[in-house]
DNA sequence: TCCTGTGAATTAGTTCACAGCG
DNA sequence: CGCTGTGAACTAATTCACAGGA
């Protein structure tokens, strides 16, 4: 069914296609043709055609893309034909930003479960959620029946939350800990570093000035 | 001084192994070998030696690289030099995260003013900063001598305010619209998607369940 | 004609492997 | 020795270019 290896940057590119079809398809847009597709995500026709190759032909020749189901095989493959629970780790300002984050839900992600080891925090609520003892991670990810864990601690205890995650059968992570994770094979991690993305920028404001 | 055109890739890990530098700095460790390194950043020693080579050679055969000053030549790289002053467009949740996110200010990123289009929103106080009306963006960016904004609108009107943020100046921007922004050659923009990043493991779930 | 689908060519990025210096 | 610095080899990713179907 999915091939083999797809690269990262292939899946990445995938996500946005299906915003931009979905665009499209809110207009009333029966067909798109790769060029369209590409303008609006950046890229090539032929990079959004390559992608598109590699899970099968779903175009036209002389026409493009049926929107609603190129859409639909989309979702198929990126696996968001069912709803992904999550729970939130840390219920920081970047939880609590995360939590009513409205892009979450409208893709299929459901925030099932925050907790924090604070207890001046556990107990609160956020955005519907009471906030829960870390303690009780491994009861709170089996009975929310969790898939993804989203990371929003300080580095220090992150490698420790993310063994007991492991353990209680956690196999995707978004950690925004600025730590290098160790997991086992077979557990995903996509690490987000807000502070590096804007090094990178820095890094660019002095290259220009230098030239 | 800079070389040519460096990697994106290479940009970031540099940012990585400063962050692990100042670690092994606070641990009054005076050299590191490039395997340590690479261990800390999850890459491997070639690269990490690859990575600083495009810059110069730093190291002592045989010992390694010395920590501080090392350090102080990524900084410089990375153009950390100085501190960067920061604007945020938008006043929802995340925008508040970030305001308080004290990994921006302990890597020389200063927030120094947030706007929003919001009535209800301006005249509050955000973390110390009152939010600013939008339409004095122009003004706001002056006065503040803010080099590097940061979006955080939902998606329709961020191409028109991008466009006002490179006609006052701006070449550096921090991207969280889910959109594709159209900036002249010389302006910067980073993109970060956190929905892309769930679904990114949405598929890695469902390609291992696949399996 | 228009636009897809895809091998082939190209370019970018990573890893290898070893000479050379402390 | 131990570990850096780097050309060369390799692998991955993107772009080209065109045959072929609607």
């Amino acid at each position: 069914m999915l091939p083999r290896k797809i690269a990262d940057s292939t899946v990445r590119r995938l996500a946005i296609y299906l915003r931009f079809l979905e665009e499209f398809q809110r207009q009333g847009q029966a067909t798109v043709a790769s060029d369209a597709l590409a303008q609006r995500a950046g890229t090539t026709s032929a990079q959004v055609r390559k992608d598109l190759s590699f899970f099968g032909s779903f175009g036209t020749r002389g026409l493009g893309y049926d929107v609603v189901p190129l859409a639909d095989r989309l979702r198929e493959i990126l696996g968001l034909g069912h709803r992904h629970r999550v729970a939130i780790i840390g219920a920081g300002r970047l939880a609590a930003a995360l939590v009513d984050y409205t892009g979450f839900s409208a893709r299929g992600f459901e925030i099932v479960a925050v907790v924090d080891r604070d207890p001046a925090r556990i107990g609160a609520v956020l955005a519907g959620l009471t906030i829960e003892d870390v303690a009780d991670l491994e009861h709170v990810v089996r009975r929310g029946e969790v898939e993804i864990a989203i990371l929003v601690t300080p580095a220090g205890p992150a490698q420790a939350l993310v063994d007991r995650l492991v353990a209680v059968g956690i196999t995707a992570i978004l950690n925004f800990a600025p730590v290098q994770l160790q997991v086992p094979e077979g557990v995903d991690v996509k690490n987000v570093n807000l502070a590096v993305e804007l090094e990178t920028l820095s890094y660019a404001l002095s290259a220009r000035a230098a030239t």
